[in-house]
Formats: C-alpha cells, sequence, structure tokens
DNA sequence: CTGTTAGCGCTTTCAA
DNA sequence: TTGAAAGCGCTAACAG
C-alpha cells in the first residue's frame, strides 16, 4: 500500500507538502496542489489512519458494549449508535459483554489498547462489571440505561420506573385488578425498575400484589413462555400481564395462544422495549417505548462533547418512555 | 497513559527489554522480568495497539458489513461472527450499508484508512455496491450468502435455492398444491434464489404457478402483512405460502390472524432465516434455517486463514440449511 | 542476558 | 509557498 512518502517522491514534492494538501492545512499553489492530488488518485493512496492515531493521539473508533447484540432490543439501539457515530465520523467496535467476566475483561484491555477514544456502555447490570470497569484508563464513557457505582460518567437513562409506571396505569384504566408481573431476573436492575413502577401503581391504585403474581423468569422468549404458563396454571388467573420485555412477552403470547387463552379478551398483555417485532404479534403487542434512536443519538452527542471538550462533571440525562397501545389490551371481560 | 519508555525508565531498564517481557519474545532475567512487570502493574501501563500496528502492519480488526444490523437475521450472524472473531483476537468494526450508496463508499474508505485485516461482507444485493468494493485495495475480503460479480474472495454459501426447494417440498409432500410464494424485491439476489427453489419444486411436482401467486414486497414485517393481506384477498386462495422470510411471515400472520384466517388449518405458512422470533411466532413458524453459526465461524475461519496465509485461489463453501418444522404448517383441510 | 537504534506513516513546528 | 526534521509508541535487527 503507497505511503506518503512514496507520493512525495513521485509528485517530486516534500512529504509535508503532500499531508498539507490532503489535509488541506495549509495554502499550496494550485500548480503543485493538483500534480498531488493526481499521484494520489494515480497510486490509490489512501493515508493510514493508523499512523494519523499515533500522532494525533486519537483513534476515532468507540467502543460499544452491551450484554448481547444479538437481542433484538440492543440490536436496534446499536443500529442507532452506529448510526449517529458514523456521521460524526466515528467507528463501532461492537463487544458482547454476556459469554462472561473473562470475556468481558479481555474485552475491556483490548478496547484500551486499541486506544478507542470512548465508549458506550450499556450495562448488563451483572455484578462482576463493577471492578472491570473500574479499570478503565480515564476513557470517556456514556452510559446507558443504568449507572455503574463508582463509575464517574455520562448517563443517558430512559425512564424504566416510569415505563412500567404507565403501563400498569393503562391497565388499571382499562378497568383490571388482577394484574400479573412477568419479569426477568430478579438480580437484573433494569427489571428491577420496572417492576418497581408496577408495584407503584399498583399500591396507588390500591390493589395488592400477592407475591406469586411477580413471576420471575429468564429474559428470553423461552423465559415469558414458561412464566405464562406457569401464571395460566394458577387457580385464580390474572386479567392482565406486565412484562418487563417484549421478548418475554412475544414468548407470552405464544404460551397463551397454545393454552387457548385468548388476548385480550381473556387476558391483556403489556410488554416493553417495542422492539419492531412487537408491531406484528398476534396480537400486536402494546408495549412501553424507551426512546432508542433519542437515546442513541445523546449518547453519542454527550460522548464525542466529551471526547473533544474539557472535563466537565458528569451530566445524567432522562429521557421519557412513551406507551404505545396497540391490541393486546382490552377491559377485563 | 504510560509509555513503554517512562516504564523503562522506572525500572532502570532499555525500552527493549521492556518489549521482551512484555510479548515473551526473548529471554530476560527472573530479575528484570519481575521489576518490569511489577512497574507495568503499578503504572497501569497498557501497550498501545495503534503503534504497534503501525509497526507490525496488523490492526487485529476486521469490518463486518451488512445490509441492516438491527434485522435479526443479521443481528445473529453478527453476533456469531463477533464470537468467533473475538476467540481469535480479532476485534469487529461494524458497518451497516443502508443508508445508500454514499455511506457505503464513506465507510469502505474509513476501513482502508483504518487498515483493518480483513472484512466480512454480507451483501445487500444492491447494484451500487459492485462499484464500490472494486476498489478495496486487496484487503482479505470473505463474502456471505453471494458474491459480487468480479470480487476475487472467499465465498459462505447456505444453498438458498435449495432452502427454498425444501421450504416447498415440505408444503407439497403434505399435500397442498395451492401454494403461493412471498418474496422480497424481485431484484434482491437472496430472494431471488429462495424464489427459484420454490419453483423448481413446483414445476418438479407438476404444480403450475399463476403470476399472481408470486407476490414481491418489502423485505419487512410491514412486506409481509401487506404481501398477505393481498394475497388473502384474491378469490382463490391459496392453502399455504412459501415466504422468503421469517420478518415477512412474522407480518403475514399477523395479517392472517387480523383477517380471521386460521393457520395452518386453513393456511400454511413456511418461513425462512429462523430467526429467534420464529419459534414463538402464534403458531411458532415452520422455517427453513440457515446454519448461521456455522456460517459465522466458517466465514472468520477463512478469513484468518488468508490474513496469516498466501495467496491462495479463492474458496467457495456451500452450508446446507435444514428444515425446522414446527406448527405453522399442516395438511390442507 | 541487555542495550542502541532504525524505522513504521504521519503531523507539525521551525526555517527558508 | 515550500522543505527539513523531530517525534508519536512500539518492534526487531544488530551489537555487545
Amino acid at each position: 500500500m503507497a505511503t506518503m512518502k512514496q507520493v512525495a517522491e513521485r509528485a517530486g514534492v516534500s512529504i509535508s507538502t503532500v499531508s498539507h494538501v490532503i489535509n488541506n492545512t495549509r495554502v499550496v499553489s494550485n500548480d503543485v496542489r493538483q500534480r498531488v492530488l493526481g499521484i494520489i488518485d494515480e497510486m490509490r493512496y489512501i493515508p493510514s489512519a493508523v499512523a494519523r492515531s499515533l500522532k494525533n493521539d486519537k483513534t476515532h473508533t468507540i467502543g460499544v458494549l452491551v450484554p448481547n447484540s444479538s437481542n433484538p432490543y440492543f440490536a436496534e439501539l446499536i443500529r442507532w449508535i452506529e448510526d449517529a457515530a458514523f456521521e460524526l465520523g466515528y467507528n463501532i467496535i461492537l463487544c458482547n459483554a454476556h459469554g462472561g467476566a473473562r470475556k468481558q475483561a479481555a474485552y475491556l484491555r483490548l478496547l484500551m489498547e486499541k486506544r478507542i477514544d470512548g465508549m458506550v456502555l450499556v450495562a448488563s447490570g451483572a455484578d462482576d462489571e463493577q471492578d472491570l470497569l473500574l479499570r478503565h484508563q480515564a476513557v470517556p464513557i456514556v452510559q446507558l440505561e443504568r449507572a455503574l457505582p463508582g463509575l464517574d460518567a455520562d448517563l443517558v437513562l430512559a425512564g424504566q420506573e416510569e415505563g412500567g409506571y404507565q403501563a400498569t396505569r393503562h391497565l388499571v384504566e382499562l378497568g383490571h385488578r388482577e394484574i400479573a408481573c412477568v419479569s426477568g431476573p430478579a438480580d437484573l436492575p433494569r427489571t428491577r425498575e420496572r417492576v418497581g413502577g408496577f408495584l407503584r401503581a399498583m399500591a396507588e391504585a390500591g390493589l395488592a400484589v400477592a407475591p406469586d403474581r411477580i413471576v420471575h423468569e429468564e429474559f428470553t422468549s423461552a423465559g415469558g413462555h414458561a412464566a405464562f404458563t406457569r401464571l395460566l396454571g394458577q387457580t385464580q388467573r390474572p386479567t392482565a400481564v406486565f412484562v418487563t420485555s417484549d421478548l418475554m412477552a412475544l414468548g407470552g403470547l405464544c404460551a397463551a395462544g397454545a393454552a387457548g387463552v385468548r388476548v385480550p379478551a381473556q387476558l391483556s398483555v403489556v410488554g416493553y422495549d417495542d422492539i419492531a417485532g412487537a408491531g406484528y404479534a398476534l396480537p400486536p403487542l402494546t408495549t412501553v417505548a424507551p426512546p432508542k434512536r433519542d437515546m442513541a443519538n445523546l449518547a453519542i452527542e454527550l460522548l464525542i462533547d466529551r471526547i473533544r471538550g474539557q472535563y466537565a462533571p458528569p451530566r445524567s440525562t432522562a429521557l421519557a418512555s412513551t406507551l404505545v397501545v396497540r391490541a393486546s389490551t382490552a377491559p377485563p371481560q
């Protein structure tokens, strides 16, 4: 691959002149400029970002660490992050945290070695994260959805608690009183906050929540399926259920269908995340929609801002989620 | 951030010694080694992959260019690609081609500047790609699913035609004769081959295919929804339909449900891709499953192989897809 | 067993 | 308007 030096030689100018025509960083006679540009084209010269990075101490690369990039919610988020970053001239190194602490530690290390300019962190909430992240070497970080304790970084929140509250309010307003909640593992913060909103709405409505009306399962469709199966087997069935993730809700819908329970006639279901599939579920799922695109834009904006700027105290911004009412909810029979 | 030089000074040794203890690249007395290691730890020194890359002409980074990373199929593929690459010490730069030729060209350029070691290309099939890709500067490339004409690169195929054939055979064997096909835009190769398999199976079974029995729509759930709506409005309804993508099939299932058409009793549906959501559709979707994980592993294997190795003629490997029979197909009434 | 040194490809003073 | 040269952080001869 051609180098600047070779271009310079071929053009009969100094290497610094070539650099300057490429970067438009000082006046160059039109004559020389054209000649250099011609040679560049001819030699198919492409400047080395590696050499540039070494010199400038910037890589224009940001790491994106998510629990699992194949989960539709994260996949959608990543897509917007990638988009926003690209517009600003940054590339994304994609990292999946799932696979255990070992992988995560290795990744963090790798990212630091690669001298990423910053990173977007969508915390999985696993406890082993904290320890690892503290090793970060003062790289700008923006956290999405959850603040790791002790990590001094910007934060973009999406009102999880409020979302859970809205979803539940919707159910209450429809007239439901027997409302269950299906959530992910109890130790995941994302889930916990959403359940918190559920509890607040229930309490506010003066509705009791029996312990067996809160079901924890894996954060997957399979988990949702299992949870619904369990719930529908109870002697006193709920008439509505708030599910803390669409993936689980979709699994639940599947279980309900298989059990001959009609949604929303016999059972109302509200999900969370508004993944693409939710709109085409059977029936189309009422769900809480976090502003994924806005979150991504804001995260990148904050990050680049910090990359470029001086130190500033960590900023925390909360974005509002909205309830998208579709066909999976109705008044109780 | 600490540099090797600083470490060397603090340890009272030469910079090359530090380098050698880090890389285990020549014998170092235990005494010195321990001291250096101690300082490294103390200074929280992390070697710079940027400097290394400049020296070694390797970045251990590979670009992954897909049409749209938020599409569950690609998202799943990417996840496995990331996984496989990571195991071999490579990072992934994620690139979405969608967004037009402008973005794609810019990305390609960026990747070349970043001196990626290689790239995995999941061709979108858009025509504007070809021109762009030919600009690549002899970077090793592995193509997934489709060969760009004129691109001299390894290739991993997934038997699209055969998959379409299998899906249709399944329908034929169940006794269906009125079989329709819903596919993406006619100009997308991925879709075209799958439709080809459909046609072959139909011809082989001596079944005629009326032109209006092949419906083209956008490659999304919305497209599938539209296609089914169209199909179900026909005076002579098909009893089964092969859909060239799960995303579309899910949309179709939704449309069928809304129209009161029962699947599989009144209409059998076969999808393609086996995305995670397919297993929890209502009813769970019978679909053709490309070996995503194997494809990803093979792609990375081929790529790294080529990155490390000498020139070899382009290799092309076809992996078989399998039909996953679930609950969306049954004999006609 | 250890140190000196020449680059890798670029940016950017400093001089002319 | 242009060029020479130092140096970014590292690796790997080459020389002790």
